[in-house]
RNA sequence: GGGCCAUUAGCUCAGUUGGCAGAGCAGGUGACUUUUAAUCACUUGGUCGGGGGUUCGAGUCCCUCAUGGCCCA
């Protein structure tokens, strides 16, 4: 991001002048230390318990309204846990503490007030301050007017709305958006749930390298870094996977990681060059038993959040109480494009029955390429609403999974969609060091070097391969698809603290 | 990569066939002894995203660039 030098606008001038003035009035708008003795929600919830007036609390946040009535003024504090209303009044504070108060604080300025609860005339609990320190001045207005709550809804009246600059000044998207701050409790609350998941079902988590030698586990395209002193090339990782297999080779035999993948592809409203995802991997499962699992993390993670078995995305509503639908690629593309690429063997022969069909193939794609992009992702993805496995992949798009008995084109691999996403990915592993590297070797004579599929050769990891690998399920989910799911969000942005943008000049 | 849409005060937005740039909130000054979007009076605030063009005259029409959004590939 480009930082322009500070100018400060007409409004910022008027609030340094009341900086100024502060000071000469004997108040540090910036001191050391703050005290609280409860928050927000805690002090309503004591008073609401006991109704006791004489119940004397310390509280800390942010101004969000203040009404000036003359000689008593009525606010609002915000702290992370809620909002008070906060009653001044010129006999209890004193003469000068109230001036200053009508003269020098604003909107937006942290405090700390002192006083006993109390309810007013129209019944709201309110703090009667008898004491009160600025905590932080703010120089900067926060982007709100005026709002109101109406049965326990916050109206607002002139929203920070505009997406570009809430992406780009989310701190002060948060500090006016509480809806915001939800999102992105319940993407923690979400890693927090799957790591517990994991754990409780005999996990490990592990760390492996984000710069790398070489990349792979993925088809995209990598970031390259250099390391200065050993005059080295890195690739940040595009996937964990080989780095986690490698660990069942060394006798770890449930592993996972949670953490950021980068892929150096478009932006749009599902990608993010920097993204977080899950692998895990399980020795002496099959993909069958990475379904199953799959199904019970689901189930955990939406009865955790929601209390239930269902949420509603898009005002669809999403069942996790029973096990999912699976369906063959091969049944699945039948279904929804009404062709069996088993009747087109060849990459030529498929482009022709897609344009049959009124679809447009890439050029130049593989049989599996058309399969995946167009037909699984054209056809078949926007009509998978609850959540569903489409199992049995081309082997040419799926040089990791191991290849289905007495069938040449298809491998154990499966891709689960939820709400027309595609979620995540899983296979039974390749544990067969020689097929593995017969596998790499066809990927560099199907694919050009600048093709997505086309990676370096990992010779490390076939030499790894070679002292055993156990047979072994693996699975991999974007954290953030996750997150959209479960906030009914439909862009990764949204769950994105601080999403990637261009720069701007 | 292609198409469409958007960009106007700190925020949210109007702005007619091209004819003096507006509103609400925020801000400022003052009034007001418990208000709830407090109210009332007065009031400040603009490189109309940048650049170029057409025109007597452009927020408005044309070209171009930037950023963002949506759709397609």
């Amino acid at each position: 991001m480009l930082y322009m030098a500070w100018e400060p606008t007409p409004l910022e001038q008027i609030r340094l002048e009341k900086l100024d003035q502060l000071r000469e009035a004997g108040v540090d708008p910036y001191p050391l230390r703050a005290e609280r003795s409860h928050t927000i929600a805690e002090a309503l919830a004591l008073f609401t318990a006991a109704e006791n007036e004489e119940l004397l609390v310390i509280a800390c946040g942010r101004l969000v309204s203040l009404r000036d009535m003359g000689k008593t003024i009525f606010a609002h504090l915000e702290d992370e846990s809620g909002r008070i209303q906060l009653f001044f009044n010129r006999d209890l504070i004193g003469q000068e503490s109230h001036q200053i108060i009508r003269k020098l604080i604003d909107l937006g300025d942290f405090i700390q007030v002192s006083g006993t609860l109390f309810r007013t005339r129209t019944g709201e609990i309110s703090v009667r301050v008898s004491q009160w320190t600025l905590l932080s001045k703010a120089i900067t207005h926060l982007p709100t007017g005026k709002e109101q709550e109406v049965d326990g809804q916050i109206v607002r009246y002139s929203a920070f709305a505009n997406v570009e600059d809430r992406y780009r000044q989310r701190y002060a998207d948060l500090a006016v958006n509480p809806q915001v701050r939800e999102v992105f409790r319940t993407r923690a609350r979400i890693v927090s749930l799957i790591r517990r998941f994991l754990d409780d079902h005999g996990f490990l988590e592990v760390e492996t390298p984000i710069m790398q030698p070489l990349y792979g586990g993925a088809a995209a395209r990598p970031f390259i870094t250099h390391h200065n002193q050993l005059k080295q090339d890195l690739y940040l990782r595009i996937a964990f996977e080989l780095y986690l297999k490698r660990l069942l080779i060394g006798n770890l035999e449930r592993v996972y990681e949670i953490g950021r993948d980068f892929r150096n592809e478009g932006v749009d409203a599902t990608h993010n060059p920097e993204f977080t995802q899950m692998e895990f991997y399980a020795a002496y499962w099959d993909y069958y038993d990475v379904m199953a699992f799959v199904e019970k993390m689901y189930a955990f993670l939406c009865q955790e959040l929601t209390g239930g078995t269902t949420i509603t995305y898009q005002g669809h509503t999403i069942e996790f109480g029973q096990p999912w639908q699976r369906l063959t690629l091969r049944d699945a593309i039948k279904q929804y494009a009404e062709i069996d690429y088993m009747d087109y063997p060849t990459a030529e022969s498929l482009a022709e029955a897609i344009r049959d069909i009124g679809g447009h193939p890439p050029k130049g794609a593989t049989w599996g390429r058309l399969i995946d992009k167009v037909l699984l992702g054209n056809y078949v993805e926007p009509r998978l609403i609850q959540p569903t496995f489409i199992t049995e992949y081309p082997r040419d798009i799926s040089p990791l999974a191991k290849g289905i008995p007495d069938d040449p084109f298809h491998v154990e691999r499966f891709e689960y969609f939820i709400a027309a996403m595609e979620m995540g990915n899983a296979f039974t592993e390749l544990n067969d060091p020689l097929d593995q590297q017969q596998r790499f070797e066809d990927m560099q004579r199907l694919y050009a070097e600048d093709d997505d599929e086309a990676h370096p050769i990992d010779e490390d990891y076939l030499r790894a391969m070679r002292y055993g690998m156990p047979p072994n399920g693996g699975f991999g989910t974007g954290i953030d698809r996750v997150t959209m799911l479960f906030t009914d969000n439909t862009t990764i942005r949204e769950v994105l603290l601080f999403p990637h943008l261009r720069d701007r000049e």
